[in-house]
RNA sequence: GGUCCCAUCGUCUAGUGGCCCAGGACGCCACCCUCUCACGGUGGAAACACGGGUUCGACUCCCGUUGGGACUGCCA
C-alpha cells in the first residue's frame, strides 16, 4: 500500500515550493491508488503563527489537494498534529536512551556557540564535541535533580558508511563520522523535526517520503533512527529545489512565493497546478503536450521522471498557462450557457479554434451576449470603477463593451479598466491621430469617411448585430472607392478618441446608435472640410 | 571550511550510446492576417560548462576540472 504525506510547518502561508511537494505526494499516491496524508509539524513553539494552520488547510482545499487522513478527518493514526503527540515522542526518546543511541546533553546555548566559533576559526566543521557523552549516570542524575535544562542528542556511530537508495538520486553514501550528534528532544520537552518525523512516518505507515532536497543531508540520521528503533525505513525521494532567479533556494525576499497571493492575483487553480507540476517533472516519452488537467497529471505522474536539478520559478510561463486555462474554462462555460439558452444552438470552431455560437433567433443571441458580458464582468469587476456597474444605462453599455475586449480580460483582467475607458470617457479625437499617413488617411479622406459614415449609419437599423454593421460599412467603403482602413480608421478614432481601442464595428455595437452618432458628429464638426 | 547534491537554448524541458550539426514550450525578434492594440498563423535567433577517457560511434557511460546549490540550529 502506497502512503505518502505532506507535512508542513504552520509558520505562515503555503509556499509554492510546499505546494509542489504536496502535489507530487498527492499525484504519486493517487496514481498508485494509495493514500495521501496531511500532518501538521508544529513542534517549534517559538515559530508558531496564529491562523497559519487554518490558512494552510484552506489553501490546500482551494487547490484541490484533498487528503485521505489528517487533521479534522477521521483516521486510524490520529491525531495528525504533532503538538498533540508529544507523549509518543517522549516515549521513543526514552527508548533511544535505553538503547544507548541517544544521550542527554546539558550544554548551554552559550557554550555551544563558543565551541562552534572556535571550530570555525580553526576551519573545522562545526560539530558537537560530545562533552556530555562522558557524563556518568550519577552526574546525569545530579544535574537532573538540580533541574538543569537538557536536550536529548542522537549518538551517531563513528567510522561507518551509510548507504541510502534515493528514488530520484540513486545511491548516496555518507560517512557517519561527518554527521553531527543531532538534537532529538529540545529542552522544552518537544521533539525536533528529526525525531517527530521518523516516529510519525513509521507510526502512520508512510511508504514513501517525498520531500525537498534540503533534507537529503539529514536523511542518514533519520535512517539510523529507524534502524535503532527496529523499524523498516520508508523509501525516500528527494525532489529538486525551486529556485530564485539567481538560483538560490526560492525565498520570500526575492518575490511572491505564497500560493494565496497568486490566487488573489487571479491565477486560476488548474493553471497554477499545471505550471508547478511541470517544474521539476515531465511526462517524458517525447510528450509535447503542455496543458494537463489534474486527472491527466495523476495518470502520467511517475517519480522516475522527476528531475535532479533545481528549477527557477519564473512566472512568465505561468502567465501563459493562465491564459490557456482561462480560455479553455471560459469557452466551456460559454458552451454550457449557450445550450441552456438555446438547445438548438450551433457551435463551431473558427480558424483560431475559438467557438462561434449560432442561435436560432435574435432574442437568444441577445440573451447570450448579455450573459457573456456578465461572466466577463465577474472576472474583472474588482478592477473596474464602480460607477460603471451601478447605473443601469452605463451597465447596459458595459455588458456589451466588455464582450469586445474578451481576450484582453482573459489575458489580464487587471487591465480591463484601461481598455474600457474609451467607452465611458470619450476623448475628442485629436486631428493628428485621425490623420494617418501609412493608412492613407488625409483630411479629405477623413471628411468623406466621417460624413458618409454618419449618413449611412443614421438610417441604419441593424445596430444589434456586429455582423450587420460590418456588412454595411464594408459595402460603403466599396461604394466610396475607399480602402477599408480609410473608412474605418477615422470612424474608430472618432468613436474612441484613442490610438488603440476595440474595432469600429464593435464600438458602434456597444455604444449604440445615439452615442455613436453623437461622437462621429462631434469629430466631423471639428474636422474642417477641404476647401 | 566540511559533507552531500546538481549541470541541454535567457527560462521550463525532450533526449536512457547511432533516430540529434539536438526536438517542444515560454519569452524575444521578423513576417502574415488586419481599421489600431490584442488574439491567431508562419518563420527566426538561441543550448549539450570544460578536459580527459571507454567505444566503430557519445548530449547520453566513467574520471577529473570548473561552476552552481543545499545542509552544517534546542528551525523545519
Amino acid at each position: 500500500m502506497i502512503r505518502t504525506r505532506f507535512a508542513p510547518s504552520p509558520t505562515g502561508f503555503l509556499h509554492v515550493g510546499g505546494l509542489r511537494t504536496a502535489l507530487y505526494n498527492y499525484l504519486f499516491a493517487q496514481h498508485s491508488n494509495g493514500k495521501f496524508l496531511l500532518r501538521i509539524e508544529d513542534t517549534d513553539q517559538k515559530r508558531r503563527v496564529e491562523g497559519a494552520e487554518e490558512s494552510l488547510l484552506n489553501t490546500l482545499k482551494l487547490v484541490g489537494l484533498d487528503y485521505d487522513e489528517g487533521p479534522y478527518k477521521e483516521g486510524p493514526h490520529a491525531p495528525y498534529i504533532q503538538s498533540q503527540r508529544t507523549d509518543i515522542y517522549r516515549k521513543y526518546a526514552q527508548e533511544l536512551i535505553e538503547k544507548e543511541v541517544a544521550y542527554p546533553c546539558f550544554c548551554t546555548t552559550e557554550r555551544l556557540e563558543e565551541m562552534r566559533n572556535k571550530q570555525q576559526e580553526l576551519k573545522q566543521a562545526p560539530m558537537y564535541d560530545r562533552a556530555c557523552l562522558k557524563l556518568t549516570k550519577e552526574e546525569i542524575e545530579a544535574k537532573k535533580a538540580a533541574n538543569e535544562p537538557f536536550v536529548i542528542r542522537q549518538k551517531i556511530p563513528r567510522g561507518e558508511k551509510l548507504r541510502l537508495n534515493d528514488l530520484i538520486r540513486g545511491i548516496v553514501v555518507f560517512e557517519t563520522s561527518t554527521l553531527d550528534d543531532q538534537v532529538l528532544m529540545k529542552s522544552d520537552n518537544f521533539p525536533t523535526y528529526h525525531l517527530a518525523n521518523v516516529v510519525d512516518d513509521h507510526l502512520m505507515e508512510i511508504s514513501h517520503v517525498i520531500r525537498g532536497e534540503e533534507w537529503l543531508p539529514s536523511t542518514p540520521k533519520h535512517i539510523m533512527l529507524y534502524k535503532a528503533l527496529g523499524w523498516e525505513p520508508p523509501q525516500f525521494a528527494h525532489i529538486p529545489l525551486l529556485l530564485n532567479k539567481d538560483k538560490s533556494k526560492l525565498s520570500k525576499r526575492q518575490g511572491d512565493v505564497s500560493v494565496e497571493s497568486y490566487l488573489e492575483k487571479g491565477y486560476l487553480v488548474p493553471a497554477l497546478i499545471n505550471f508547478i507540476a511541470l517544474l521539476g517533472w515531465h511526462p517524458g516519452k517525447g510528450e509535447e503536450q503542455e496543458i494537463f488537467t489534474m486527472e491527466e497529471l495523476v495518470n502520467k505522474f511517475d517519480l522516475a521522471q522527476v528531475h535532479k536539478a533545481g528549477a527557477i520559478f519564473d512566472t512568465d510561463k505561468l502567465d501563459w498557462f493562465n491564459f490557456q486555462w482561462g480560455k479553455k474554462l471560459h469557452f466551456k462555460e460559454l458552451e454550457k450557457i449557450a445550450k441552456e439558452i438555446d438547445p438548438d444552438v450551433k457551435i463551431e470552431e473558427n480558424q483560431r479554434k475559438e467557438p462561434v455560437h449560432t442561435f436560432s433567433n435574435a432574442d437568444n443571441e441577445r440573451m447570450f451576449s448579455q450573459k457573456r458580458g456578465e461572466i466577463l464582468l465577474a472576472k474583472c469587476e474588482k478592477h473596474l470603477k464602480p460607477q460603471w456597474t451601478e447605473k443601469p444605462e452605463t451597465k447596459a453599455v458595459l455588458l456589451k463593451a466588455i464582450v469586445t475586449i474578451e481576450e484582453k480580460i482573459l489575458k489580464n483582467p487587471s487591465e480591463a479598466q484601461a481598455h474600457l475607458e474609451c467607452f465611458f470617457n470619450p476623448k475628442d479625437a485629436a486631428k493628428a491621430l485621425i490623420l494617418n499617413e501609412k493608412m492613407k488617411v488625409d483630411e479629405a479622406v477623413t471628411a468623406t469617411a466621417l460624413s458618409e459614415g454618419l449618413k449611412a449609419l443614421k438610417d441604419f437599423d441593424g445596430w444589434d448585430s456586429i455582423n450587420k454593421l460590418q456588412t454595411l460599412l464594408l459595402n460603403l467603403a466599396k461604394e466610396l472607392n475607399l480602402k477599408n482602413g480609410q473608412l474605418l480608421w477615422p470612424l474608430r478614432v472618432a468613436l474612441s478618441g484613442e490610438e488603440f481601442s476595440p474595432g469600429t464595428f464593435e464600438m458602434l455595437w456597444a455604444l449604440g446608435k445615439d452615442e455613436s452618432l453623437k461622437r462621429i458628429n462631434r469629430s466631423l464638426q471639428k474636422t474642417p472640410r477641404e476647401a
